[in-house]
DNA sequence: AGGATGATGGACT
DNA sequence: GTCCATCATCCTA
């Protein structure tokens, strides 16, 4: 619950990922609100990082992340699922920061209505944007801006994180830019 | 509780 | 043709 969210994503991600933990990501699609509690996010960087989209440079699809901090990019993952980040760092850089969980504040109705399966709801980046109704269509929204239908807000501070390698990837496994927001009942 | 597997689309060699 | 920043289901135990 970065003071000002603009001025945090405008750093490096693998500063900016950790402290987005506790911020909201609000969807307000066809009159349904869903808000989440951000729990779980991971840090690319760009040309700096051969495990991130961006790392051979700006393309057709990866071409949000490189757009200003707090634009969405949304990429389908496995020809079936759509996944979330936002662009991070200067214009240009390609920098981004992953959402791939997060805790529901408001709209778990919804959220069932979206989902198949009613366990496991938003631990997961494929799970997230199917509970808040993120699609290839809102690639590009300004997560900063309080009129876009996906936007991020302040939210509360977590008592912990924690840092872990990066899940699902062959390449920079060294890097522990997973960050995972402790709560005092306990981690995944 | 944990390992294997199929689904499926787009980017890239 | 191959490689995925995944998930749900179907096994074996």
């Amino acid at each position: 619950m970065p003071a000002d969210l603009a001025e945090l994503l405008a750093g490096p991600p693998e500063v900016a990922a950790p402290r987005l933990l506790g911020a909201h990501l609000v969807s307000e699609i066809d009159a349904k609100t869903v808000r989440l509690r951000i729990t779980e996010v991971e840090a690319y960087k760009g040309s700096d990082d051969p495990a991130s989209h961006a790392f051979n440079g700006r393309s057709p699809r990866n071409g949000s992340m490189f757009e200003k901090p707090g634009t969405l990019y949304v990429y389908r993952s496995y020809g079936i699922h759509n996944c979330a980040n936002t662009a991070a760092g200067p214009v240009g850089t390609g920098w981004g920061i992953l959402i791939r969980g997060g805790d529901i504040v408001e709209g778990e109705g919804i959220v069932r209505s979206r989902r198949r399966r009613q366990d496991q709801l938003t631990n997961g980046p494929g799970k997230l944007t199917e509970s808040l109704g993120i699609t290839m269509e809102h690639n590009g929204t300004d997560l900063l801006d309080p009129n876009s239908q996906i936007r991020i807000e302040p939210g509360e501070t977590p008592h912990m994180v924690l840092s872990t390698p990066r899940i699902g990837l062959s390449k920079a496994k060294d890097r522990p830019w997973r960050f995972v927001a402790a709560t005092s009942a306990g981690v995944s």
